[in-house]
RNA sequence: CGGGGUGUAGCGCAGUUUGGUAGCGCGCUUGGUUCGGGACUAAGAGGCCGCAGGUUCGAAUCCUGUCACCCCGACCA
């Protein structure tokens, strides 16, 4: 390829609607054009890098035993109106008619349709088990697209999906996939952790998240530094804590006046943090929800919607409170109804003694409450969100906290959607069984800005050898120099034949501009040809990531040396 | 969907308060000089000032509405 002739526009301003580095740089890298808000042109870099990534899964995915095929991204809706998900998927999916005003979808995964498939297809446990992966785009009307490529409303996905017989057959599917996953990222050349996963609304239990760590990352995990723990935030298990003993002291009435944070309360009776417990209410389809964690911890509401098997939660207005006999801030246990409000409260506070707490009256908390003494909850389950420092449920060692990129996640289903669409088989002894399904996504064009977020530098982009657009750039830098130029021509023709990914800038350019826009795109390799090196029969090979420059004698196999260069880049 | 912000040349911005010929830098085109880390110079091209109404002799500027985009919160590859 030839740098004049490479629609790649660069530019030297950061366009104001970018805010994360890999946004910016594949903006002024010229890899992406925006169309609208959530989606966007790949240009031909981009394409060549999401290619590359599209290999990478293919071959992982096929040794996998997995098959590709590609389904239809439009979708009828009575597939959709079969599962129940026709009216639950809500404001994110793409509806559209046709001109006989029947209803389709843009597909923003394909479970209806791959099981609906199967089912019309598969009809013995002789042809169990099936897993079918496509890669194409899918559509999802996300109530915020943002950070580029992170999150659009257009973006490329892999998805596979398995079909098994049984549990344990869906465990080795699983396994095998979740090894294929593990393969992928790091031939992608990403920092990454598998953590344990909420399932989310698309049901099922048992999952993976694979995350790539990154600043910018949206989602938050824990991990253990001592053994292999590694978790989102919302599914941490937690270590139980020690039970203290201590006697009952009796409950009293306090008035806490102007006190209208659970630290000022604290503050205020003099009482440490640890001694308090502070209430969070959450409105849901089964009415108001209270759920009561110590003071100085946070809720997790995914534990809260698990525990009391709703699907959303929102923080509950006034008037609800009111309704409930209760006051925003003075919440409490005790003296709550539970006949108005399913009581939640988190496993540690029924370790606690002596604590206060809102007295559901304004200005007024109680102290030296009791679990069991003093009230008795709905609903005892671990609601809390897991801090940095708490004990490993594994281990015990101290968990740390990191941000992450979600590339990718692997589900078990279960009959989830074979019960719902009625996907069976027959067994050995005639009977009629659901089909166990997991499912497998992977974020392609996600996985292209993960790396660009994990793997750049002031001047740019800093490519893993493996997903490059090229590998190897060939600079002339004074094209109005016949005889280097021609050099370079003749270098750039033998490492194309000798297999490498080459491209040369042979704009009539300054040498600046050359190397400013090599830096900004990232190819790993940079070698420039030029007439005071050439004069002593030498080229420079620059390696991008390390900075390392090393001149090479052309009378000798450069092209051994570049290729060597090239097989390094990554381990440095 | 709630809260905040921005729409003026391909990109980055000024001009809006106080209405009066639409500007600057970068990029782009042409010529000359340059040529190993975003050169210099001269001459150019390029804008329905997001869109629609209104006020006014006159609107980028004031008023009303609307759309788009970006950021912060609840979801997900």
């Amino acid at each position: 390829m030839r740098v004049s002739k490479l629609y790649a526009p660069t530019l030297r301003e950061v366009p104001a609607e970018a805010e994360v580095i890999s946004h910016q740089l594949m903006l002024r890298a010229g890899f992406i054009r925006k169309s609208a808000g959530g989606m966007y042109t790949y240009l031909p870099l981009a394409l060549r890098v999401l290619k590359k990534i599209e290999t990478i899964i293919r071959e992982e995915m096929d040794n996998s035993g997995a098959q590709e095929l590609l389904m239809p991204i439009l979708q009828p809706a009575e597939i959709w109106q079969e599962s129940g998900r026709w009216s639950v998927y809500g404001d994110e999916m793409f509806r559209i008619k046709d001109r006989h005003s029947r209803e389709f979808c843009l597909g923003p995964t394909h479970e209806e349709l791959v099981t609906t498939l199967v089912r019309s297809d598969v009809r013995s446990y002789k042809q169990l088990p099936l897993n079918v992966y496509q890669i194409q785009n899918k559509f999802r009307d996300e109530r915020r697209p943002r950070f580029g490529l992170m999150r659009g409303r257009e973006f490329i996905m892999k998805d596979a999906y398995s079909f098994d017989r049984d549990e344990a057959g869906l465990d080795a599917s699983y396994k095998l996939m979740y090894d294929a996953y593990t393969n992928i990222f790091n031939r992608c050349g990403l920092t990454f952790r598998p953590v344990k996963a909420d399932s989310g609304a698309i049901g099922g239990s048992g999952s993976h998240e694979f995350m790539a760590i990154a600043d910018s990352g949206e989602a938050e995990i824990v991990f253990c530094p001592e053994c292999a723990y590694a978790a989102n935030v919302e599914k941490t298990e937690l270590f139980p804590m020690e039970a203290v003993i201590e006697a009952a002291l009796p409950k009293e009435e306090v008035v806490t006046p102007h006190c209208k944070t659970i630290a000022s309360v604290c503050e205020f009776l003099q009482l440490p943090i640890e001694k308090s417990v502070k209430a969070v209410a959450y409105t849901s389809s089964k009415g108001l929800i209270l759920c009561f964690v110590r003071g100085d911890h946070e809720v997790n509401e995914i534990k809260v919607m698990n525990a009391c098997a709703v699907s959303e939660v929102a923080m509950a207005p006034e008037e609800l409170l009111v309704a409930a006999n209760t006051v925003g801030g003075f919440m409490d246990p005790v003296g709550m109804d539970p006949k108005k409000a399913i009581i939640v409260v988190d496993s540690s506070v029924m370790l606690m003694h002596n604590f206060c707490c809102g007295a559901n009256k304004k200005d007024v908390h109680y102290v030296n409450v009791n679990p069991k003494r003093d009230f008795e909850p709905t609903i005892v389950t671990d609601i809390r969100l897991v801090q940095q420092g708490d004990p490993c449920p594994h281990c015990g060692g101290k968990l740390k906290k990191a941000r992450g990129i979600e590339v990718g996640q692997v589900f078990k289903l279960f009959t989830k959607y074979s019960k719902a669409l009625k996907t069976n088989f027959l067994d050995e002894n005639g009977r009629e069984q659901p089909m166990v399904m997991g499912c497998y996504g992977i974020g392609v064009s996600r996985t292209m800005a993960a790396a660009i977020e994990q793997c750049n530098d002031k001047d740019g982009i800093i490519w893993p050898a493996a997903i490059a657009p090229y590998s190897v750039l060939v600079v002339p830098v004074n094209t109005k120099d016949e005889a280097s130029t021609a050099k370079a021509e003749e270098i750039y023709k033998a490492l194309g034949e000798a297999g490498l990914e080459v491209i040369i800038d042979d704009r009539s350019e300054r040498a600046g501009v050359k190397f400013k826009d090599a830096d900004l795109i990232g190819y790993p390799l940079r070698v420039v040809v030029g007439p005071k090196t050439l004069a002593v029969g030498q080229i420079e090979v620059k390696n991008r990531r390390s900075g390392e420059v090393k001149m090479l004698n052309l009378d000798a196999d450069y092209i051994s040396e570049i290729q060597a260069m090239l097989a390094l880049y990554n381990r440095n």
